[in-house]
DNA sequence: TGTATAAAGTAAGCTAGCTTATTATAAGCC
DNA sequence: GGCTTATAATAAGCTAGCTTACTTTATACA
């Protein structure tokens, strides 16, 4: 019954859930701060992105980001009508529409970085620099890892 | 335009992106593996949180879980549905139900249990003990600051 | 004893992710 | 040119998370 921290997560090697833990919690630090400023994370990411992606289309975004075309497609519908985000129809292709942030959407972006500079920093606090560089090194390997997982079409990395 | 991995994540620190690519892959490689089974990633967390904490109320069980209520009270509904859990009243509380693994959920548990240690094992394949150990060393201390932000009131750390 | 407060669970409604299926348009090829 | 195939976006419907509000039941205390 007693859940008191180091028993947590039994069995399975617990560095598995404790980068969940961490990402977890820093989604949780990040929505709480970029929240007042009128946006969600989903949106924040987007707008972050779209602001690398200047004139992209849904697809191309979607694809940057990592998630799928309707579910872009419903973030854009909001951010749309928020005003910070313009869907323009391509002259070359009446399928495709092309983004691009509305100069309303530059201050909000200025104060979005400006909180996740903040966060980052408070989630660093106390790790000199080798030892960030030493963590980012690992978690490069890991995701290299995981890459292969997801690129392996038989997903179970056991075999095949 | 080009979106050339060394140049993503642009201004801000990549290593809070380089968290959160980790922790949404480790959940879509499990999420593919744990599908077969018949359920999703939120669910394999109730259950297997569930199967050290029987009997425990859905508050607790949410608590534990760092959930809310009506989030996880929906997931019991589901999994009640399919057969493996057990939602009983409390005979000392008639506003409580009290929660248990049915029987046919042991064989679920196990497989489940299984996937996950492949996973991890596959994440962590090329880093050797010291390695793993340092990792967690860093990681348990973000974690704290973390901690520290999510207690702190005042929310925005910059204001009071 | 009776009322006020607190707690357990549910309902309703939002965002965000997914998959599958549709519609409209482009592009390729015979 | 006309058919087939591929692509851009959307629609519909699911799970999962949240918050806020509500109902029911315990508990506390005056």
């Amino acid at each position: 019954m007693a859940e008191n921290g180091a028993d947590r997560q039994s069995q399975i090697d617990p560095i598995g859930y404790l980068i969940g833990d961490v990402s977890r919690m820093i989604r949780t630090v990040y929505d709480r701060r970029v929240e007042p400023l009128g946006l969600t994370r989903a949106q924040w990411r987007v707008m972050t992105r779209l602001n690398r992606l200047e004139s992209c289309t849904q697809t191309e975004l979607a694809t940057a980001l990592e998630i799928e075309k309707p579910t872009l497609g419903k973030l854009i519908e909001r951010l749309e009508v928020k005003g910070w985000v313009d869907r323009r129809a391509d002259p070359n292709d009446a399928r495709s529409k092309r983004l691009y942030l509305t100069p309303a959407a530059r201050p909000v972006l200025a104060d979005m970085h400006k909180e996740a500079k903040d966060v980052v920093a408070g989630i660093f606090a106390g790790l000199d620099g080798e030892e960030a560089a030493r963590l980012h090194a690992m978690l490069d390997h890991i995701k290299g890892n995981l890459s292969e997982m997801l690129d392996d079409p038989a997903l179970t990395p056991v075999e095949a």
